[in-house]
DNA sequence: TTGTATTTTAGAACTATTCTGACTTAAGAG
DNA sequence: CTCTTAAGTCAGAATAGTTCTAAAATACAA
């Protein structure tokens, strides 16, 4: 999360081989600086806020080169919502399902788990855990307990 | 995936208030004979194979009213393609990059692993891990070894 | 059997995404 | 710089998966 300067942007894109287009720096700048995992729609309403920057197809456009080059990533959690991630190092996904507020896990937080526990035949290469509950400020009506 | 009979499927149906119709019947069942998580074009194209039995937008009625009584649940492992099961018990998802086969992976693999590893504030009640990997009959152009 | 709420269905509508093709532009070469 | 052109942008059309509509059929309780 460690915001990114303007250079450090167009260098990355520039070192993945696609030029640097005001509307691509805009989709890749606006994703590495919100944790939400915004759809194309989400994107789009913010990115053309104050005046137009960016229409509908080159959103799309953009997100594909930039998926394509590694530097953005879809997370599918919900039905017929596609959100976008600039965080592609590998790391998991919680969702409430009171207020739909989405959050990484860290990487190391199911270490190791999966490998050991496949059937031998199988050889995973990638794995990813949805967790699906209730975050922080949607705590069901609970009186008191604990874990 | 023991197979049931038509009257265990129909008792199945009443029990969850569902009217038992020809058309979702056919969906129910043909669901609970396959262990290939179809899409909806593969159980139109395979429940009409042998004449007509359900128009497109019954077997979509069918699996909306299967999912809202729990008899069937959705599965996303792929951008765009929404996939059903008739096993609604919980379990994690195998996803073959190479040919698409797509296998279950009986919950106790990753027993107990998600609860203890989250910060404290979320409250998971569901869970799932996907794997991506190769399967048996996709092992890549490796010279010999054996399992 | 009958009555009625539910279901089925073809086709229309809707929605997210991709395509088309004319115009514009980033950026390397000179 | 200026030129050149492959690559990018964009409005609108096209496509594809899903839902809606409303008329006809039917499950099933009485
Ligand atoms: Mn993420
Ligand atoms: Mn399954
Ligand atoms: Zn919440
Ligand atoms: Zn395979």
């Amino acid at each position: 999360m460690t915001t990114l300067s303007a250079n450090e942007i167009v260098g990355r894109l520039k070192l993945h081989g696609l030029r640097v287009t005001p509307q691509r720096f805009a989709v890749y700048e606006n994703l590495l600086n919100r944790i939400d995992h915004p759809t194309v729609e989400q994107l789009l309403v913010e990115l053309n806020q104050a005046g137009p920057v960016s229409s509908q197809a080159t959103i799309y456009n953009s997100l594909q080169a930039l998926r394509e080059v590694g530097l953005v990533r879809q997370v599918l959690l919900e039905e017929g919502v596609v959100r976008y991630d600039a965080n592609v190092d590998p790391h998991h996904h919680f969702r409430c399902h009171s207020c739909g507020h989405i959050e990484d896990i860290p990487w190391e937080a199911f270490h190791e788990v999966v490998q050991s526990s496949l059937r031998p035949g199988l050889r995973p290469d990638r794995y990813e855990v949805t967790v699906m509950g209730t975050c922080d400020r949607c705590q069901p009506p609970e009186p008191q307990d604990a874990v």
